[in-house]
DNA sequence: CTGTTATACGAACGGTCGTGCGAATAGTTT
DNA sequence: AAACTATTCGCACGACCGTTCGTATAACAG
């Protein structure tokens, strides 16, 4: 049966063109989904933005949703490009997780988001009773708490953090703390709300205070 | 001049039924926009929902900001009244806060707002760009921010927490824990979340750890 | 009663929304 | 060169958006 399952001999190419639009489709779309929101995003005004036409850019997903989905997706590679990868080169344990939220702190204010982080935007989107939509950020926010709470685990044996700790607890408050500050600056457009979240981290990794 | 300056006899009984009927509309406005954003809020869908026309609504704004921020206010009057004035009867410092972190993370699940918090949607929204509606919610964050802060003093000269402490950075980070609680229990639907807040604004007030 | 005024309504406006479709274009393969 | 196909476009649709206006209603004043 498989006698021609060799795949396409890779002759599509012609399909590049096609991807490099899409990409810079969702980069824009992510941009611009941080301040107007996923559901605020309009199909008109992004064409607008990348100069191409509403039924050009339309072709590429089938719906707003899959459009919406696509955007999600986009926001969480450069998420995972720009700040995980980079916090992973960090060594384990505390020096990762501080690693990560200065990187975070710092993508608040100058990373490619006006409107501060992505996904502290679009979990307040009205976009979020879409069930598709919703389970999507579900995941990513999950992978994220996952992440805090291995590093806490990893501190934990490298005896940076006493054992009593609670770390899905902590992964909660470091979380707070990264969010409050993306809120507060943006509705202030005070910095100081950013080193606050950097002290308030470290505030809560350093053990003495402990749980 | 003000011969005729006696106010006209308090004979404009003929306000009252606008009043109620005004009242009634940003109370179902609140409630809608702590779902549909302040900005996706509709007139059409408001005007639907309360089974009134929407010119009769219409007729009660000058504009759609108009209308935004008659809502912000209606809120915080509900939050005055729901979770400040009764915050108000226990005594001050760490009981007061108490208190009220307490009231507002049931206000989360049991209050009018199915959206969780009014204020913390109304911040990641679209309509934040516009710049009256960004004062007025600059204005009450501002004013919630100062309330943590004075309790916080209060605590501290009650010597329910060391001197040492910084009443902005606790504040910040009682308001970071809320704020979590909010976000996670909305986009898990799980209010493990919820009593997360609560054990993270006690850990933050009991004094051993400290600043 | 008549007159006044606050309140609500119906209808319509110009625009933009998401969405579909058939034709034109451009790039690759024969 | 012709044939094929991925990509883009122009155009139109029905629905809803915020907004305006003229009119009806209903409560009060005199």
């Amino acid at each position: 049966m498989a006698v021609t399952d060799v795949p396409p001999p890779v002759t599509d190419r012609r399909r590049e063109r096609g991807d490099r639009t899409r990409r810079a489709i969702l980069e824009a779309a992510a941009r611009l989904a941080s301040t107007e929101g996923l559901e605020g995003l309009s199909i008109g005004r992004l064409a607008e933005h990348l100069e191409i036409s509403k039924s050009g850019l339309y072709a590429h997903f089938r719906s707003k949703e899959e459009l919406q989905l696509a955007t999600i997706a986009m926001a969480a590679e450069m998420y995972e490009r720009d700040l995980i990868k980079p916090a992973l080169q960090a060594p384990p344990g505390r020096d990762r997780l501080l690693r990560f939220a200065d990187l975070f702190l710092n993508y608040v204010r100058d990373g490619p988001f006006p409107g501060g982080c992505f996904f502290i935007a679009s979990t307040m989107d009205p976009a979020r009773q879409r069930d598709r939509v919703r389970d999507a950020l579900a995941a990513i926010q999950g992978e994220l708490l996952g992440f805090f709470e291995a590093c806490i685990g990893e501190a934990r044996e490298l005896r940076q953090l006493p054992n009593a700790i609670d770390p899905a607890q902590l992964a909660f408050a470091i979380d707070g703390a990264l969010i409050g500050a993306d809120l507060n600056y943006l509705l202030f457009g005070d910095a100081r709300f950013l080193e606050r979240g950097r002290v308030e981290v470290r505030r809560l990794l350093s053990s003495p205070g402990g749980a």
